[in-house]
DNA sequence: TCAATAGTTAGGTATTGACCTAACTATTGA
DNA sequence: TCAATAGTTAGGTCAATACCTAACTATTGA
């Protein structure tokens, strides 16, 4: 069942955990340790989110030494962004078109 | 563990299914039947999707008869937006600081 | 060189999601 | 009135999520 990207970047901002760090790599790259250290989460558990963004694409990292530095990528949220716009611009011409037709409706009354 | 309501409207979206009956619901209302038509899956489940849609309170519904039928609340929709947009603007931002400090950089050269 | 640090792997549990079939209820049109 | 229609409920399977602890590896600074 074609597991679309729009997919996996959905599910990886359906959490919270997963918000906050991007929210938090927003104004900057920051390693493991410093995104973990809001979170009372034990650190594999909050390892799993991390993956969980990097397979959605939303992030990268790198690691230096013992150091894994991650970072935004910026691209993959308009995904996201794209499919939410067409599907207003969708409703908004439909509510549009019911307003003009009540308009219509209304002239002709007269 | 505040359920936050944006986890449920971005866990809605995460489904091939769910957005197609969102892109569907934006042309306007339907019924179930007419919903679940262009789907190969059984009612049952088709009709869990449309109880996730609706308890994220992306769709509301009403039964008429033996009928129920299906609208958008585009509204709700705005949550995500509104949560995509602030993250850009964040990240926008950043990079504007960034441009601006190469800018100071390059001029405190010549 | 070796103990502390930074992150990783292994493996376990509980809940939820995405599907199914079978059997049911309520409405309606012939 | 009764068979077809529209939707619903019950209950089961399988995979994925969201957490945990324990034990490990690789790097680095004193």
């Amino acid at each position: 069942m074609s597991a679309v990207p729009a997919d996996a970047v959905f599910r990886a901002l359906a959490d919270p955990t997963r918000r906050r760090v991007l929210e938090r790599l927003g104004r900057g790259p920051a390693t493991v340790g410093d995104l973990a250290k809001p979170f009372e989460m034990a650190l594999p558990s909050f390892l799993q989110h991390l993956r969980m963004l990097e397979t959605a694409g939303l992030v990268e990292s790198e690691k230096v030494g013992r150091v894994r530095t991650y970072r935004l990528v910026p691209e993959r949220l308009k995904l996201a962004e794209d499919w939410l716009a067409r599907q207003r611009r969708l409703w908004e011409t439909r509510l549009d078109q019911l307003d003009d037709l009540l308009k219509t409706l209304k002239e002709s009354e007269s």
